[in-house]
DNA sequence: GAATATCGTCAAGTATCTTGACTATATGGA
DNA sequence: TCCATATAGTCAAGATACTTGACGATATTC
């Protein structure tokens, strides 16, 4: 092994993006690979993004288009892979010829659970590892930027 | 405009990943945004992934590898994309004939440059708007939780 | 009912990763 | 000194997650 002076300590980041960069894909990597063992393997992150914004009731494919960041040609390849795989349903929109509803299997249901209860106890794990006043001050902190942020939604617990 | 039943209050997710996720892209958007006005157009959020793990000084690709999350075949087409911007340079190792050194260029040190003046920039914008009490205690936490995963690097401030 | 906007789809291309196979060099003994 | 094995990097092919552009069908508006 060939050890240099390019070796000794190379600093590396510590900013707020760097921080939080870390700590989201250190939390989607746990969270996915969670759900895979729990017998989802259809799961991943970028659907686990999209799921984020279909709430139980299902909602019209249009404002999910709205609310997630990305194309809607995106939106729709993305639902097309969850509607192959069972997890997700589009159905004609009684009230709009031109629009679909999105709504949930009984197989996209399930996953919502254990997503939940997985989302349970990697929260337990981040409050034994921090103390549950730091991990209440970064929820609290974090809520606070987004609502200061806002690109359209922004409402109250629930979902993926 | 139909707006229906399914339009009422959808409640979307608040837990931990979420909100790490939604602060995490909301950050690296701003960041890229002000990086690509700033005149660096070759910059993106992969490529921010990866300049974040090579230090000011260089360092060996081998190096590299160790430390992003991602395959060396990943990091060698990011590597060869950043070469190709004229941002990176790749020089033999004169101590291993196997092995190379990264280092950055002229253009990838301005770039450095210019993302810690933008990177301040932000970091006062989110002290602005949840005050430096709430901003600390979040930095507070996310370093708590960082230290307690440890996948290799755990160091001091610094570059992109 | 005609102009315009919205909803969804199809097609093609790009960026960012993956795994597998391979070459060249280094290292650590017999 | 030579051989076995490990390490550093590359090449090729393919998957995933996006993008923009073009389009048809239905709604809305005036």
């Amino acid at each position: 092994m060939v050890k240099e002076l390019d070796e000794r300590a190379e600093a590396l980041p510590d900013h707020i993006g760097w921080r939080l960069w870390r700590a989201s894909r250190s939390w989607q990597a746990e969270f996915a690979d969670a759900m895979r063992a729990a017998g989802h393997g259809w799961f991943s992150e970028a659907r686990a993004g999209l799921l984020g914004h279909i709430p139980r009731n299902g909602t019209r494919q249009s404002a999910l288009i709205e609310r997630a960041a990305i194309s809607k040609q995106a939106v729709q390849q993305l639902l097309d892979g969850l509607e192959a795989e069972g997890v997700l349903e589009r159905l004609p929109n009684p009230r709009d010829g031109r629009g679909k509803l999105v709504r949930y299997t009984r197989k996209g249901l399930d996953a919502l659970r254990d997503g939940d209860r997985i989302k349970l106890q990697i929260e337990r794990s981040y409050i034994d590892r921090i103390g549950r006043q730091r991990f209440s001050a970064m929820m609290d902190a974090l809520r606070a930027l987004d609502a200061g942020q806002g690109d359209a939604s922004e409402q109250a617990p629930e979902s993926t």
